[in-house]
DNA sequence: AATAGGCCCAACCGCTCTAGT
DNA sequence: TACTAGAGCGGTTGGGCCTAT
């Protein structure tokens, strides 16, 4: 194996912050004479420190081209960018981040941006929207209190899509068609491949949930390209729900749509809906810079698989349709994928 | 006012990579 | 080619600060 660490077997040196005076010895030596062998800085400094700690404290702190203070709106779409292509690679960031160091990106990514994106149903890893189940915490609620509407309960013919509308906001209730459709295809007796498909839906339903959702983090998202989803811009979240509160418009209205948009279907039997993805807006993808990936439209097939030919109507006006949608999230939530 | 808990970030640790011999 | 020293990188830690109770 390698050799010990550089700072092991140096008894007495000294550890922990860094004191003024320490920091002057360092400045002074190394803007004098220049670093040179980091091993034997400390001794020829008059520091009391191993070379690595002088090294670190250097580069991490002391030198003169360090930009300090908060990041700034376009540092932190470029991280999230660049993080999308090289992963952890904090040193290869921090080349494209002038004064910005590895640590203090990372800290930052850390503390920040993975919170950011976590909240935003985004897995901070892979860029992808997340494929884990916290996502559908309090959902179990969220459903419970929609069945309890209308005093006779969802679970019958008489599914008044229009006043549950009214009862609970639209962004929720277009979360939640989301979920019908995706766990109705998804659940099962195993973990099924259309769990991406739901967490797809999730992220942009997550968008419109919290209205104030951050548009320039979404675009930074590059889950999309990066596993031949449709690209996401700007215009995406928003365009998304449209495409599916439009899709439950056409549920009620049983028209007004497309069937380029939602698929052929028949509002008063409630038939089948095709929920088609969004497709790149060219221009945007120019505005957003790409990154110098792709940014073509996407056939409309690959990303929702599984979520297409909806069948809501007859998913949830059967009499088991809310037993076994809650049943379904529980299997979900009790689960480990 | 006291305190517990969470957050943030500088610094450390341990490993890999690279250059020199 | 094998070995070693030094540098660099990414993950983790610990303590100070802030906030909520």
């Amino acid at each position: 194996m390698g050799r010990s660490p550089c700072c092991n077997g140096e008894a007495g040196v000294k550890k922990g912050p860094w004191t003024p005076e320490e920091d002057k010895l360092l400045v002074d030596y190394i803007q004098e004479k220049g670093h040179g062998s980091w091993r034997r800085l400390p001794k020829l400094a008059g520091l009391n420190r191993c070379g690595k700690s002088c090294r670190l404290r250097w580069t991490n702190y002391l030198r003169p081209d360090i930009k300090r203070g908060r990041f700034t709106d376009d540092e932190e779409k470029l991280i999230i960018h660049l993080h999308s292509l090289l992963g952890n690679k904090w040193s290869s960031i921090a080349t494209k981040l002038p004064g910005r160091t590895d640590n203090e990106i990372k800290n930052y990514w850390n503390t920040h941006l993975r919170k950011k994106l976590l909240g935003m149903g985004i897995d901070p890893v892979t860029h992808r929207p997340r494929t884990d189940l916290s996502l559908l915490a309090g959902l179990p609620g969220l459903l419970a209190a929609a069945s309890n509407f209308g005093g006779s309960g969802v679970a019958t013919a008489a599914w008044d899509i229009n006043a549950l509308k009214l009862q609970v906001d639209a962004a929720k209730f277009q979360l939640l068609q989301g979920l019908v459709r995706a766990l109705t295809t998804a659940a099962g007796p195993a973990p099924a491949p259309g769990m991406d498909n739901l967490m797809a839906l999730l992220a942009l339903s997550n968008g419109g949930l919290h209205g104030g959702a951050d548009q320039n983090m979404l675009q930074q998202c590059q889950w999309n390209e990066m596993n031949n989803l449709p690209a996401l811009t700007s215009s995406a979240p928003t365009s998304g729900m449209h495409n599916i509160s439009g899709m439950l418009d056409g549920f009620s209205a049983g028209d007004g749509l497309s069937s380029t948009e939602l698929g052929d279907h028949d509002g008063a039997s409630g038939s089948n809906v095709t929920i088609y993805p969004m497709v790149a807006d060219d221009q945007e993808c120019k505005n957003n810079g790409g990154g110098g990936m792709s940014c073509e439209q996407t056939p409309a097939s690959s990303p929702f698989d599984g979520l297409e030919s909806l069948n809501l109507m007859d998913d949830l006006n059967t009499d088991g349709g809310w037993k076994d949608l809650l049943e379904q999230i529980s299997w979900l939530n009790s689960s480990e994928l």
